[in-house]
RNA sequence: GGGGCCGUAGUCUAGCUUGGUCUAGGAUGCAAGCCUGGGGCGCUUGUGAUCUCGGGUUCAAAUCCCGACGGCCCCA
């Protein structure tokens, strides 16, 4: 019988917290507001998601590097926008043990106030071009709203970024095109379903020329943002003085861009694929794609040996496996354990099995048993893996496209978005002030345009009426 | 930016309105033992809270007041 996915949906909040607590995978309670510990099976999944993503960025010549946490604050400040906004955001500090500092110092907030001064050092000609770069750190933001774990922190402890430099506007636009092809595998590989936006006018990245951005939705229907690629022209070159020399001598500001992802990518990764009885992980980031557990009756020792044995040959064969050979706890408690950790397989061995030489695999998206011969244990896991991996993905891919709709009537759109929510396409004017007034009106989020080709819409724009050129996408979010 | 709610063992929670009977009750967890073991078994015993912190009111504070810290919700 297929697991329900009623507190999942209808109570996420809880559910999620209760994950992440009672797995556990990230425990709360330190006491820094907006603050978490990443425990040992959160930090294996969070491990195997930054393998993910460095190898994906590695392979498409970005080397990796570490800057300080610091930022001195006359470094910060150069690029006028970009402090504007983080301004009240960032946290400083201001003392060095009881010595008040000539020089604030700010806890990076994100980075490019700290690299691109190097980069004015590290470029001098168009042959040190195109430089690509990326360094996973924590960044600090002194959030003022409500913190929730992993979503909306204070000390983001995940932050993959990227920075490029270019000769042209040309080339750092076909790295946008790159990063944004790097960000899709990723996506594609965890099974986390997402859109494409152009971020509206009013919602860029402070300092970039335009941002695209990677949403997706959470089981409440709330959307997440999970990535962003931000094309910076030369806003920050010019402050930062980032040129290089040309082949005919002449001295031209570089082009640039930068693009991030975070924790919430863990966040979405542990709720899109969840149900009621906890995770369910893709076999790429389970810690433990397989877990055995033996039936051990009294007299019956032996289902533990064989355990052994077979823990062994999955090994050689690169699976990972767990067996859970606690002796105080029943098989039955070990399921339930087991399922809220989201292992794709389980594996149970007891007399019966023993006897006729089977195992009884159990898939944790599912639920389904089988019994099958010992002998051809790998094969079938390998093929069951294969087959969970793929149908999860077209669960989330379902149930992502299920909350996108198109609508005309504002009222509805703000009916559905109390109800399901999800992600709603108008047709819109295109006017900056007309979108603000939308956000305004029915108390949502306007996540962009379409990054993707799309045709354009024929009628009216839903709020004022005009000529639509395009959709727009709006939605409730975190 | 504005408004509201909450903080009691590791976790969830009773008690707070009307201060005294609270030596703070329960469930769960944890530990030991017996019994079990193919879906959270049962029983016995034990363990664990200066009631978030600081200040105030009072003969007396988990309970009332103020502040800090932390958690949550709603509205713009």
């Amino acid at each position: 019988m297929m697991p329900e996915r009623n507190q999942w949906s209808k109570n996420f909040s809880e559910w999620f917290h209760r994950v992440i607590f009672e797995i556990p995978i990230y425990d709360t309670r330190y006491p820094v507001k907006g603050t978490g510990i990443w425990m040992p099976y959160g930090f294996k999944i969070r491990q195997k998601v930054i393998e993910i993503i460095r190898e994906e960025l590695i392979k498409r010549g970005h080397e990796e590097v570490l800057f300080p946490t610091l930022i001195p604050e006359y470094m910060i400040r150069k690029e006028g926008e970009h402090i504007k906004s983080f301004e009240d955001q960032v946290f400083w500090i201001t003392y060095g043990g009881t010595s008040l500092l000539d020089v604030k110092l700010a806890l990076r907030p994100t980075s490019e106030t700290s690299i691109y001064p190097m980069f004015q050092l590290w470029i001098k000609s168009y042959s040190d071009l195109p430089l690509k770069i990326f360094q996973i750190v924590n960044v600090f933001r002194y959030e003022t709203k409500a913190t929730k774990p992993m979503i909306r922190v204070r000390e983001i402890s995940t932050f993959k970024e990227a920075h490029t430099a270019h000769a042209t506007k040309e080339d750092a636009e076909k790295q946008i095109k790159e990063g944004i092809e790097i960000y899709k595998r990723f996506f594609e590989k965890l099974g986390i379903p997402y859109v494409i936006s152009i971020r509206p006018s009013w919602d860029k990245f402070p300092g970039a020329e335009y941002s695209i951005a990677f949403d997706t939705i959470m089981p409440d229907g709330r959307v997440l943002q999970i990535g962003t690629v931000h094309f910076l022209g030369q806003n920050f070159a010019k402050p930062f003085d980032i040129k290089y020399m040309k082949a005919d001598g002449n001295y031209e500001y570089v082009w640039q861009t930068c693009y991030g992802i975070s924790e919430r990518v863990i966040a979405a990764l542990i709720s899109v694929h969840g149900d009621d009885h906890g995770l369910v992980l893709p076999s790429i980031v389970a810690p433990f794609q397989v877990v055995i557990i033996p039936i051990v009756y009294k007299g019956k020792e032996d289902a533990l040996s064989i355990c052994k044995e077979i823990k062994e040959i999955l090994e050689k064969n690169n699976l990972r496996v767990y067996l859970d050979e606690e002796k105080e706890e029943t098989p039955g408690s070990k399921y339930f354990k087991w399922e809220l950790r989201g292992v794709p397989i389980r594996v149970e061995i007891g007399p019966k099995d023993i006897e006729k030489k089977t195992v009884v695999l159990v898939r944790r998206d599912t639920l389904q048993k089988f019994t099958i011969s010992r002998d051809l244990i790998i094969e079938e896991i390998k093929k069951l893996l294969e087959e969970i991996d793929i149908s999860l993905k077209e669960r989330a891919k379902n149930w992502f496209n299920e909350h996108i709709s198109r609508e005309n009537d504002l009222n509805k759109v703000r009916d559905i978005l109390s109800e399901k929510g999800g992600i709603i396409e108008i047709p819109w004017c295109g006017r900056d002030t007309c979108g603000q007034d939308i956000e305004n009106k029915i108390d949502v989020r306007v996540l962009g345009t379409p990054y993707e080709l799309y045709e354009k819409p024929s009628g009216l724009c839903a709020n004022c009426n005009i000529p639509a050129t395009n959709w727009i996408r709006i939605a409730r979010s975190y």
